[in-house]
DNA sequence: GATATATTTTTACATTGTCAAGATAGTGGC
DNA sequence: GCCACTATCTTGACAATGTAAAAATATATC
């Protein structure tokens, strides 16, 4: 009968045992609201409850934790597109593509932390295996996309073209590298509709 | 007569003046010499042989001395691109914009901590007035670039487009995060082609 | 129930950016 | 020539960070 109190959620006391997926939660939470500058090792510890060296037993390195929050990142990532994708209004490979590219720039501005963490160049997130893979199921979810469209002889380069675009066009957004009239303008469409006329003529 | 002998460098005394310029030039080296996370204020300080304190004189901030810097990587990236387009084989429009997306790619790869400080996103540095200057510059010569081919219709898109795909190609390599087979095939020639056939055919 | 292991905390250290106070060099006035 | 004055640089301090070692505590095993 004692059984009916045990709570299957964590206890919250010494030992709450799953300090490995809280961490990633309370890391995914701070990068919703905060910069990514400021998001720190003890940062994402005070939000878990625990002292600033209780991570080292999870994880060797801050690099090792924010590479696996960086692969959750890839995966909510992959999973935004993927809905958009199936959600556009006619099912044609191109209009599916047109959403997702529409998706990309939507979550790199409202995640914007988490984005710059997942593609941050310098020194940020050490490449763990999940993470490698998480973002490898990124690229193969867009390299299916471009497949029915260009064919399997030139998905590659077509794969790797929007990729570049996508990503270039969100990292100068967030840089505040664009010169002044992109504010003005929506950009994005603009940007989407040549990414695919490039693709077409290809 | 007396006048022969003085130098005009500067003394490395106490007060050696242009200490202002000597910490952009010691940023410069670091820059070079190691990775982005690496080029603290208190590095460049010991490079410029001063004090840790000694910048705030000249700069506010740790972010408006990086936003100098990126400032003058903006002029050697504007001048190596423009360099690039003079010594193109053919001198049209479309060869001269083939040898700066070359050049492109490789100012990030051979000067890649300056890139990314200069494109970096989160809190690296202020948007210094010479720093917005720089880059806009920058912009202007590409789109003084496309402007032949396209005209002054879709220049500014096709500029975009451009930044964007070079941009992106260039961080994305920089990151690591693209998938295998980039690293066998040479992927910048053919992301080239594909974004010049996209300006002809849009 | 006692011992051993795993987890967490406490404490410490080197590094960073920023600030305040003191030291030194150059400048102007008499 | 000497003295105040200002600009520049140094020294010392502080809070915050990542990492490591030692101490404390909870869980597991026998």
């Amino acid at each position: 009968m004692a059984l009916a109190y045990v709570l299957p959620v964590a206890k919250t006391k010494y030992h709450h045992g799953d300090l490995y997926q809280q961490l990633l939660n309370a890391g995914e939470q701070a990068l919703a609201e905060m910069p990514l500058d400021k998001v720190s090792l003890r940062e994402i510890a005070r939000r878990a409850g625990v002292s600033h060296a209780a991570p080292k037993h999870h994880f060797p390195t801050t690099g090792h934790l924010l590479g696996e929050i960086a692969a959750r990142g890839y995966q909510t990532f992959v999973k935004a597109l993927g809905e958009a994708a199936d959600s556009a209004q006619e099912q044609t490979p191109q209009s599916r593509l047109h959403a997702m590219g529409r998706a990309y720039q939507r979550f790199a501005e409202s995640h914007a932390a988490a984005y710059q963490l997942m593609f941050g160049g310098a020194g940020h997130c050490a490449m763990t295996p999940n993470l490698v893979a998480a973002s490898f199921a990124a690229w193969n979810q867009l390299y299916d996309s471009v497949l029915p469209i260009v064919g399997a002889g030139r998905a590659n380069a077509a794969a790797l073209h929007i990729w570049s675009a996508s990503h270039g066009l969100a990292m100068l957004k967030l840089a505040n590298r664009l010169p002044p009239f992109v504010a003005k303008h929506n950009v994005e469409e603009q940007e989407l509709q040549i990414m695919l006329a490039g693709l077409a003529a290809e």
